[in-house]
DNA sequence: TTGTACGCGTTATCAT
DNA sequence: ATGATAACGCGTACAA
């Protein structure tokens, strides 16, 4: 095909810097300057842009990229099956939040869910030496995969953390702090045989939550004996989790997230007994059904994008200052009282808290 | 600090073709090739596999691609909010297809949702220069994302399609044929006036489907007069649709997504108009809600995982041959006949084809 | 089979 | 302010 015109925004093949250069009457070296803010006359800087868009010049990112150090492109790491970054509320959320950050300083996102092992994951991020920075959660006590990451010399911002991540940076929730705030609140109200629905084994937050209620059931002098049902944060083991506690005798459930609550209520309606009356509900996270259930769930809200929005700005401050310190950024819960608690004709001055 | 050491699988700075070459005693090219599958003695390619453990030695992307043309990372532009991603089965089902189709290859994968305007991400798509390939959704009429992504150089399928990408690879569905398959399925009820609820004008899909119905009305000689009502594929536009219609006088609803089915589902009990002795209703997509309704919904199933899955597939067949010709793929659909259109008691001869 | 030498498109360090 | 020139780390003809 002779004759094909390249000139002028050709959307195919872009010329590189050298053909800038040619068309504007410049070194390369100019050129580069005018694309990274170097000292230029206005007069060239002119020249140069013109020629720039006659050429339909873009640069190249591999280039740019092996010559600076610097890509632009931060690796987000969720390893959580595909299927699940979307059935679970948290992970939504917070991958929501990190788009949304990482848009705002027009960082490339390259994302890495559970499509491989662990191990071969490592592998390849650490291997393609492409990332500025990684954002990755940790929602797994051990985990090789974080593990790694963080002893690699990327900078790396955790979402959630494990004990040994003290030195790392990370963004998360006071999970303990947070649990320890809700059965206070269910103490409050006079309940005393108050059960946990705590997540699996393992998970950073379901242990945190679970270390959270036992704190406060034994600063208030209550027994937690036969009270820890151990659920995995799906509805059907919630429901499961309060047919147990019922047999524990228990007068109000505290679940590790949502959607255990929910199978609760599922359950104990079923069953016939009252919520608040006989038993109170609450649950963690405040996903949108806990607000139109019957009755609505009392449950610590925590921002899911909010953390993901957070993780990002985090590195980016980690990216601007090499000599930056790791980073512990803590985002607030907020305890959200209903009527799955409190009861609308119960109104209890503990409410007021 | 001085001594430290920099050998045996340091996860640190890892080492450069060049050190795996010297500790190895050959030259680069030689290590080069082991990586690559050139042709080396085995002894040799085994002091060199030693020496790349020894030395923790990880290939560069930015310089392989840089030397090769070939980085290994695809892009995947979905331009919606990126909420739309999770809250939408389409797209997450999407997402889920291509995140496993890309992992098979252990190819990359680069994000772009509609965190930037259109402008804006084809710009730096393009500019990126760092993508083997594309994988775009098409789902609006008038796109200039798509419309600059398939104009430029790089492999490109898209997910959906307009009429003017027919010089395009693509994978989709029959959209047309499958929403006429829904309507004859209607009129083979013996249902006469049937409305239909369209997706929003401009759509690519909604288009199509509109059509369809058309098609499918004039050739059984029935009119349309007034009986198409524009939605936007959510539940809202159903319920509103559903009013709309029986103003009209339908004996039958065919509603261009399910979640506008089951909206249409909704208002029509609340008019306390049986489903399907009164009006008969389908949707299209089969969304886990569709078989769970009341009456349970008939649907036209699309599998959207799979589009995904044959999307990748699809980028793959056209990197493996650079002159392979534009890959169109329809994927099938399913009637799926649910007691929303036939009842449990009035089982009709219909349903069994 | 192996090594040499050049090129990939940019940035960065020098001079000037 | 500008222009040579050397990296950056790797692939790959070509030669040996």
């Amino acid at each position: 095909m002779p004759g094909v015109d390249k000139e002028e925004g050709d959307p195919g093949m872009a010329g590189k810097l050298e053909d800038v250069a040619a068309v504007s009457g410049v070194s390369r070296s100019t050129v580069s300057r005018v694309l990274n803010g170097g000292s230029v006359s206005e007069d060239t800087r002119q020249r140069v842009l013109a020629a720039m868009a006659q050429t339909g010049y873009r640069p190249n990112l591999a280039a740019r990229t092996l010559a600076s150090g610097r890509s632009g492109v931060v690796g987000v790491v969720i390893h959580v099956p595909p299927e699940v970054l979307f059935q679970d509320i948290f992970f939504s959320g917070l991958f929501h939040g990190i788009s949304e950050g990482l848009a705002e300083r027009e960082a490339g996102m390259m994302l890495w869910l559970a499509n491989l092992s662990k191990e071969q994951t490592l592998e390849r991020i650490l291997g393609m030496r492409l990332f500025d920075g990684l954002l990755v959660t940790a929602d797994t006590l051990d985990d090789p995969l974080v593990d790694g990451l963080v002893a690699s010399d990327l900078p790396t911002v955790l979402i959630g953390h494990r004990h040994k991540d003290r030195s790392a940076s990370y963004v998360d929730i006071h999970n303990e702090r947070a649990a320890e705030q809700v059965v206070d609140h269910l103490i409050s109200l006079g309940r005393t045989r108050i059960g946990h629905i705590a997540g699996r084994p393992g998970g950073t937050s379901a242990e945190e939550r679970l270390t959270g209620y036992l704190r406060a059931m034994h600063r208030a002098g209550l027994s937690t004996d036969g009270l820890v049902h151990r659920g995995d944060y799906l509805t059907q083991s919630g429901v499961e989790g309060a047919g147990v506690l019922l047999e524990a005798g228990v007068d109000a459930i505290f679940a590790a997230s949502d959607t255990m609550a929910l199978g609760s209520l599922q359950e104990l309606r079923r069953r016939g007994i009252r919520v608040p009356q006989d038993v109170a509900v609450a649950g963690f996270d405040d996903v949108v059904e806990a607000s139109e259930s019957d009755p609505p769930l009392t449950t610590m809200r925590q921002d899911t994008r909010l953390l993901g929005l957070e993780a990002a700005h985090t590195l980016f401050r980690l990216l601007n200052d090499p000599e930056a310190l790791p980073q512990r950024v803590i985002l607030p819960t907020e305890l959200l009282i209903r009527q799955s608690t409190v009861g609308s004709m119960t109104r209890s001055p503990a409410a007021k808290r």
